[in-house]
DNA sequence: TTGCTCCTCACGTCACGTGAGGTGGC
DNA sequence: TTGCTCCTCACGTCACGTGAGGTGGC
């Protein structure tokens, strides 16, 4: 038999809680070996939960990445599943793709503020100075 | 007085649902005048909307958004509230370029899935014509 | 009158977070 | 004994979905 994890080993190796790990469980995403009460998990429990978060960083839901994941499993070698599956993964990329146009101009955006701000600032900071000289003028060296 | 829109017209524009509107209303996201009892919304109303949901894209909490839109807001006459806010968009910054490269390996793997997908959509179909001629080979012409 | 759009509750859902209260072994 | 990790309820949260039941004007 082949190493074993606790659910603080992998909760803490995933960067998750271990509610997550019950939570899967609970779902039927994952169904450890018990040691009395406590779970005990495998490397193939291991690399299950990889995909479950892989999926989930993808945007899929639970159920779909249950989905992807029975894929994994030979027995389900249903055409017309996959199918189903490719025309999903074709429209999770639409929307990340989606998301970078998104991204793109909205850093944009930000940078235009972010310099007018920026302008307006010097300008409240040149107006105090006149008054004021223990105002430096700082906020131009960053960036 | 300029262009105005029910929650339908905006709903239907916007892909969303009237009970997302209302939503984001209770939310203290958008706050459009009275017709009675029917919501009336106007160009700001609208602009801020399309803020929100590009937010959302982004994978921004309602919360995040309004404050984004707050950044997006010109009224900020106080020096150091636009010293805040300048802290707040250069992280918001950094953190949509880190998302930036976070979306670029996303899509990278959901390529490589699909490839893998597709090809073994491809088997199936070759080992199925094997017996089964009726079956055309019709995966390969797509991208 | 019918059909349409609008409204206000209010409970349901998804993916967990967050205690409360307790067990077990080094 | 203390400290640690584990456990099982079970209610809370976020962003809405989904009826239920009703109003208003063309």
């Amino acid at each position: 038999m082949g190493e074993t994890f606790s659910i603080g080993d992998l909760a803490a190796e995933f960067d998750v809680t271990t509610r997550t790990l019950r939570f899967y469980e609970e779902k039927g995403l994952l169904c450890p070996q018990r040691n009395g009460q406590a779970r005990t998990y495998d490397a193939a429990d291991r690399a299950r939960l990889r995909l479950i978060l892989r999926g989930k960083r993808l945007g899929f839901s639970l159920q779909e990445s249950a989905e992807i994941i029975a894929m994994y499993d030979p027995a389900t070698d249903n055409k017309k599943q996959l199918q189903a599956l490719l025309a999903k993964i074709r429209e999770k990329k639409q929307r990340l793709q989606a998301q970078q146009q998104d991204l793109e101009s909205m850093i944009r955006d930000l940078r235009t503020w972010e310099r007018r701000s920026r302008r307006y600032v010097a300008q409240l900071d040149a107006a105090a100075s006149d008054t004021d000289l223990s105002q430096p003028r700082r906020l131009t060296n960053e960036l």
